[in-house]
DNA sequence: GCAGTAAGTTATCGTCGTTAAGTTACCGGC
DNA sequence: GCCGGTAACTTAACGACGATAACTTACTGC
């Protein structure tokens, strides 16, 4: 909050001998600050970032490897905000699908919030396949664990969670990045669509559960037929 | 096919004079062909393309106003392709859910096959707001085609296709985004991953409309185990 | 107070997108 | 047949970028 944005800080005083740490966290704040209010990830510039801070490029190269690195720390930065919006949407909540829905949503709100943040971390290529960061990160694996629990309730089918995650996973990640790039589209109450987007999902997923084992078109369309009649009733 | 890669080509024999639109094309071409062996769109430059054509790099700006108009021209020419794909795709299929998973199975396939365009076109940041070109698109209305006559056949509810098509949509982006983005995550077998999603959002869709207008968590729990107990007798 | 080193700076490189100014070769008109 | 006009390029160069190497400053332990 204390960006001096564009022109040169005040010349900062040179960091205590075993503080090097304070001066990373700053770069950090500051680039993340830079991102927020930028059209594109590459607008923002190490020198840029440096003159937000007070220092000159070349000592952001002493506290990270490239400018990847940085923007990568930025993004675990981000990624523990996401992690805490989702556990306070869910506290309280103890319904599996109810839980399951009330992270979703805080998941796709959090990334339409952080446009260009969730951008860097989501839509833009990954320099290395950082596997476990991900799967380990705090969105996975509370929408994993609400997925077990929601295979324990009986809603979804199946021994294992991951599949399932995955595939709810990718709806909500479907709609937040379509809605961050696309957003001229005629999307109608955002918020509407949202929950429309993850409910559905859910309710594929259970209902395919239901039918059989990923049911095709043709059963598809009998088994709705059949709800139908059986509605008409 | 006649890249010449990396080092300077021949040197072209100045084009026609009415002609300067047959370079156009062909610098489509190459940056076309650059772009699907780079792993980002950056690292393809202005200069490379013209280094591939045989020219040099400031001729690119005698038919495109900038490296933008040029990645663009690629992308409106790559959606052609895409167009092309889907209706071959869908071609003999009559039954409108065997259309719509057809279409969304080549959607998504395309979009794996030519990820870099698809990532240029879908996932970086537009920079203007062309909503008519992307709903005027091949993919676009080929799906909100199918949309209406899924509604008309009872599929879906409604009258307005458009949210419906949107949904539909987002749910091809989101698998294809992720799988693009994140192709380390462990999809087990991409086909079936694919196909599940697709026919997941359909079916959700289809379910939500068939229970009541965007139905709630304990809705959606109570029409699921009513539906267990049906199954079970 | 002095060596050692953490924490920065200055200077510089090569690449990029892009523009300005110059050059070449074709083509209609006389 | 040659000549002005101009389409189709090239050469040269600018400013910004990411990154590196070499230098300087000032704090700390002994």
């Amino acid at each position: 909050m204390s960006a001096p944005a564009t022109t040169s800080a005040h010349r900062r005083r040179r960091a205590q001998r075993g503080s090097g740490e304070q001066l990373r966290a700053e770069i950090i704040a500051a680039a993340k600050e830079l991102l927020a209010h930028a059209a594109r990830a590459d607008d923002v510039s190490i020198r840029a970032v440096a003159d937000a801070v007070g220092i000159t490029s070349p000592s952001i190269y002493l506290h990270f490897e490239d400018k990847n690195a940085l923007f990568a720390a930025v993004v675990a930065d981000v990624f523990e905000e996401l992690d805490k919006a989702m556990l306070t949407a869910a506290d309280g909540l103890t319904d599996p699908l109810e839980r399951l829905r009330a992270f979703g949503f805080a998941y796709v709100k959090f990334a339409l919030g952080h446009a260009e943040h969730y951008r860097i971390a989501a839509l833009d290529p990954c320099p290395i396949p950082e596997v476990d960061r991900v799967v380990a990160s705090g969105a996975f694996v509370h929408f994993n664990q609400t997925v077990v629990e929601c295979i324990g309730a009986g809603i979804f089918r199946g021994d294992d969670p991951l599949p399932i995650t995955l595939q709810l996973w990718s709806a909500a990640h479907g709609i937040a990045a379509l809605m961050i790039t696309k957003p001229f589209l005629p999307w109608g109450d955002p918020d509407d669509m949202i929950d429309r987007v993850l409910c559905s999902a859910a309710l594929g997923r259970a209902a395919s559960d239901l039918i059989g084992d990923n049911p095709q078109p043709a059963q598809l369309t009998a088994w709705l037929a059949a709800q139908r009649a059986a509605k008409a009733d």
